[in-house]
DNA sequence: TAGATTGTTAATCGATTAACAATC
DNA sequence: TAGATTGTTAATCGATTAACAATC
């Protein structure tokens, strides 16, 4: 049977990408890990690991846990990210550049195959840890057609948001990492993840005044 | 009443910051919103965005909505944004110089007033846009003293957030943004969210990969 | 006053958790 | 086999929503 959208809640999936980081780290020490101890590190129940994972399938060693290395790759594969996705980057501010000159914050399953800017300043400069060069976004159209790509991460300004948007929707992409703060508008098959640090940041600075203000 | 941790869902806050991006859009065109207008463009209910609110108190006017640049005020002051929050940044590598080099990313009511780096070749450096001298890590002890913050942003290698995190909680500060992929530990008065974009990345290819393997 | 929309209550829905039979 | 921990069911908890009295 077939996992639908709806079987599948948006918290499991960014509890999934956790459970991967932290089991990550336990690798270097341990071959197996259980329930317990692994919600402990998470601040959460065992049940809620367990009927995580069982969301996905039967992982686990009754009276033993979870091998570290076999769950890694069963979350690896859940996630898409046990091979190399191509993306490309529309955008090359602030926000782009810290992208393209550091290529482990996207970690090791992303990789930045075209980078493209409206600035004529901009296009044509060669971006030397790719070994690529920036593309006009205007060339978008003509170019999505000979690679393979379905991924994009946005990181125009606010105001051309939605026209790169229609853009990129058109030209077969299913998945956009939104870094500006429009709200976009797209078909049902399109994905969007919004990244925000300026709501992060605010977002932060009530809980700090909420604990501040009372003690827990 | 006030209102303690407990009666309100991190949810509930993540909203408010998008209402928050919605009215700024909006106060150009309207001078009221109702929360049915609202609600169609947050993909949400009509009632969803009445109960928000009114956990925080009564905002609106029957019969005609809210006053968009009222309800502005409101939730930055729910947010504690509606003055000028100082934060220190710790760690000046790609993310960190994407921070001071980009002062729209973080938002108008955040400013960095201090850089902190542990490489001999940072400290001393200007940063032009912010008109400071990068700091040595080893000086936080000492600095935090003489300048009135709570706040930081850690942007420091993996092997050095909880080293660092140490410090800054020992030094009186009470929200950290956290761009390492480390999962902190803190005091309970001491609040912390985490910017993970790997991760944000990894939930969008999920998606990605859901919706074209059954077209909704 | 009539019409519209709020604020809030009660009903529903979905997510978390406790508990335990299954099984390594 | 005895002990431990999974996978899953049923109970609980919390968040969302429908519905409506209050009121602008």
């Amino acid at each position: 049977m077939k996992l639908k959208r709806d079987d599948i809640s948006d918290r499991v999936i960014q509890r999934l990408t956790k459970y991967l980081s932290i089991l990550h780290d336990m690798k270097k020490y341990e071959e197996y890990i259980n329930s317990s101890e692994l919600s402990k590190i998470m601040n959460t129940t065992s049940a809620q690991i367990r009927r995580d994972l069982s969301t996905f399938g039967e992982f686990g060693i009754r009276g033993k846990g979870y091998d570290i290395e076999n769950l890694i790759s069963i979350i690896e594969r859940i996630l898409g990210i046990d091979r190399i996705n191509k993306v490309i980057l529309v955008g090359h501010g602030k926000v782009g550049e810290m992208l393209t000159s550091n290529t482990e914050v996207l970690g090791k399953s992303f990789n930045i195959v075209e980078v493209f800017d409206k600035s004529p300043s901009k296009v044509g400069k060669e971006i030397k840890d790719l070994n690529i060069k920036i593309k006009d976004i205007k060339d978008i159209d003509s170019d999505l057609g000979k690679i393979n790509v379905d991924t994009a991460i946005l990181s125009v300004i606010k105001e051309q948001a939605q026209i790169v948007t229609d853009i990129l929707v058109k030209n077969h992409i299913k998945g956009i990492l939104n870094f500006t703060t429009y709200k976009l508008e797209t078909p049902d098959d399109v994905a969007v993840v919004d990244v925000n640090i300026s709501a992060n940041l605010q977002e932060l600075n009530f809980w700090k005044d909420m604990l501040k203000n009372k003690g827990e």
